[in-house]
DNA sequence: TATTGTTATACTCTATAACTATA
DNA sequence: TATAGTTATAGAGTATAACAATA
């Protein structure tokens, strides 16, 4: 975790966007404790939240992880009452996934702290810089 | 891996640098293929590099990693002979880690390629875009 | 035949605990 | 007692294969 910084190491590429990671991932997860979800959580609960209620599948594609993989993340979301599951009366093989009313509030509060954790991420960033950054990142990572 | 993106997800700093570490990564796994490496394996070779050959240990230190971490690594790179342990003759509980000739041609050469690897990842920002894409991403990461 | 949710399983990356040999 | 290297083991997080239910 906290590496004893070597000058050419340091200056790759992938070196900084790892540790830039690892920073945010800390304050989200810092941030998000209070209400009882991590930040991969919280990336359900939003993917949830958007749009039409989604079966498990398209749920899994709008994040772009497995279905086998989004099982357990609603397991455990289910177990706290944020999620629910139901069959679609409609195409009995799928589960329509929406969020509960805890659910709705907790993402709403976790939002807020999750944005306040990105806040601190930049904080040594003057807000032109840090909009800046969003910018090229989008740039970078979107519109392939 | 590919994700149907939704727009508030994307705009959250979390989802763009994962994204941006995997885009990076598949870059770099790529540009590194032909010399028989990846990019964790650039970094150690990069650590022992710079400056006075280090201990097994202090590598590991210099890299943020576990030195039980370090050793499978170092397996996977002597088998390849691109590095040579050798015990420290001052403290014989310790293994000085060295490239060896095929490593320093091997490490000229990934360096290279993962250099290159970089350059397609910003290919879509102008020149100097990139260059304060780096200043801004070693002000969030460094001096801490 | 194909798809959805699920389970069993495996793989990668990482760390902790415990062993050994040295100090 | 403490440290360096090693091994065994375990825990995340992810995926593939196979199965039951349904289309």
């Amino acid at each position: 975790m906290s590496s004893t910084v070597t000058p050419e190491l340091s200056a790759r590429l992938g070196y900084l966007l790892k540790h830039a990671q690892e920073r945010l991932r800390g304050l989200t997860t810092a941030a998000l404790a209070p209400h009882g979800i991590d930040g991969r959580q919280l990336a359900v609960l939003l993917v949830l939240a958007e749009g039409e209620p989604p079966s498990q599948h398209e749920a899994a594609g709008r994040l772009g992880i497995d279905r086998t993989t989004m099982v357990g993340l609603l397991d455990a979301l289910e177990e706290k009452r944020l999620v629910a599951r139901r069959p679609d009366a409609r195409d009995r093989r799928r589960n329509v996934v929406a969020l509960t009313d805890t659910g709705r509030r907790t993402l709403a509060a976790a939002r807020t702290a999750s944005t306040e954790a990105e806040r601190r991420f930049l904080e040594r960033l003057t807000a032109s810089q840090a909009e800046q950054f969003r910018v090229l990142l989008r740039t970078v990572v979107l519109d392939a």
